[in-house]
DNA sequence: ATTGTGCTAAATCGACCCCT
DNA sequence: AGGGGTCGATTTAGCACAAT
């Protein structure tokens, strides 16, 4: 439970009086401090809907006691921190993002004109100044929190919150001008009574991707889980769960692209039953109203829906689902797959763990950056598999000693 | 109030480079 | 050798401002 200083007030989270509070607080400008520390990190007072909320300051995770709700480990050691303030701007009054993208988000040729040499820049690429499709997926699933999980919350994730949670977080983004919400489709959970209701609040929500008589087609952002691949009658088909009857066609050459891109992504996927594989992509829709894929990535999550991408994280998540203590997913963003960075953070007592994941091709290159990246964090204990001396060690504990290394 | 003009930002095109 | 991917240059669209 939080607790917040509001000029000379304190007041709880669970305060019944705690909106009348923020929404004053908000009116005067009047900065919140979190007590969850002293001095106590700045916060700001975001307008959410109806509600407000207080959130913390771009950057300042890390400045939270790690027994804080708002606490959050240092971009630095995820990928992310190579992305703030180029790719990503985040503007300290608002809280709003301003993100850069390197991909488009509308067409002017012939429908039908497949971009030559556009191919969605991912995994491999290390652009630090705009973000491919999956940057943007990692980074709105950072946003939505959804790589935070304790056990607490087993049984309890499911697509209505993660729906939730994502369109949330791209509220407070920005892409090319106008707001992320307004062109990110996530489809809502399907319930076959409500199916014609559900099927006309989706054909609303795309509106947007309607192409216009003339001028240049707008693309919007699908956010969803891949139910299948299927053969078209020319090229091929995604099926999206939560969406019934509803295909997003994709040329061959980019289906090649992204089986070859994303293969370890696939294989993952097809190991695991319980895994789900993440989708994004941007489409738009044809004059026929058939919904057309022009860039497109992917992600595996597990059942939790926190992202992983290799057998090794997955065994490390498979460990920290069962944890009781808050841990927090890192996600690499850009970062090519063989420099080191954290592979989770767990926020056990008194200090907060780095949890590192060393595959088995590293190098002597990758150890030495490895200890530097560790050396550069002493406020944290650090826990390290090495994947190619064998089994996973014991997770750490509560008032542990210093783990082994 | 409407239309014209200038500016900015984004998309596209073409050339080059790298990896397979 | 070829297909992608990247980088840089060019073109275009959209927006804001201004003038009639």
């Amino acid at each position: 439970m939080r607790r917040f200083s509001l000029a000379d007030q304190v007041i709880e989270e669970a305060a019944p009086d705690l909106q009348d509070a923020l929404a004053d607080a908000y009116r005067r400008k009047v900065r919140p401090l979190c007590l969850c520390k002293e001095p106590g990190p700045a916060m700001y007072i975001a307008q959410v809907g109806d509600q407000y909320v207080v959130k913390r300051m771009p950057l300042s995770g890390g400045g939270h006691d790690p027994s804080c709700f708002s606490y959050e480990p240092p971009d630095e050691l995820s990928g992310l921190g190579v992305l703030m303030g180029s790719a990503i701007q985040v503007d300290s009054e608002s809280g709003m993002a301003a993100l850069k993208l390197d991909f488009s988000l509308s067409k002017v040729g012939a429908r039908s004109a497949p971009p030559v040499g556009a191919g969605g820049s991912d995994s491999v690429a290390g652009d630090t100044k705009k973000l491919s499709p999956r940057g943007l997926l990692h980074y709105l699933w950072h946003e939505a929190e959804l790589n935070v999980w304790t056990s607490r919350w087993a049984g309890k994730r499911h697509w209505w919150n993660i729906r939730w949670h994502l369109i949330e977080a791209a509220r407070q983004m920005t892409v090319k001008g106008g707001p992320l919400s307004d062109i990110l489709f996530v489809p809502e959970p399907f319930r076959s009574p409500d199916k014609t209701a559900i099927e006309q609040r989706r054909a609303e929500a795309l509106a947007s991707a309607v192409p216009p008589k003339s001028g240049p087609r707008k693309l919007m952002i699908l956010v969803g889980e891949v139910k299948e691949f299927g053969v078209a009658r020319s090229g091929h088909k995604l099926v999206v769960k939560h969406m019934p009857g509803f295909v997003f066609l994709l040329d061959d050459g980019l289906y090649r692209r992204l089986q070859t891109r994303f293969e370890p992504e696939m294989a993952l996927w097809g190991a695991d039953e319980a895994s789900h594989l993440i989708a994004i992509a941007t489409f738009g829709l044809t004059p026929a109203g058939l919904a057309v894929i022009e860039e497109m990535a992917v992600m595996v999550v597990a059942e939790n829906w926190v992202p992983y991408e290799s057998a090794y994280e997955k065994k490390l998540l498979d460990a920290l689902a069962r944890v009781r203590e808050r841990s927090v997913k890192s996600l690499r963003y850009s970062l090519p797959l063989d420099k080191p960075a954290v592979a989770a953070m767990l926020q056990i007592p008194p200090r907060p763990v780095g949890l590192y994941v060393v595959p088995p091709s590293s190098d002597h290159a990758y150890e030495e950056t490895l200890g530097e990246l560790i050396a550069s964090r002493p406020e944290f204990d650090s826990w390290i598999w090495r994947t190619a001396d064998g089994e996973m060690p014991p997770l750490p504990v509560r008032q542990d000693r210093v783990p082994v290394t």
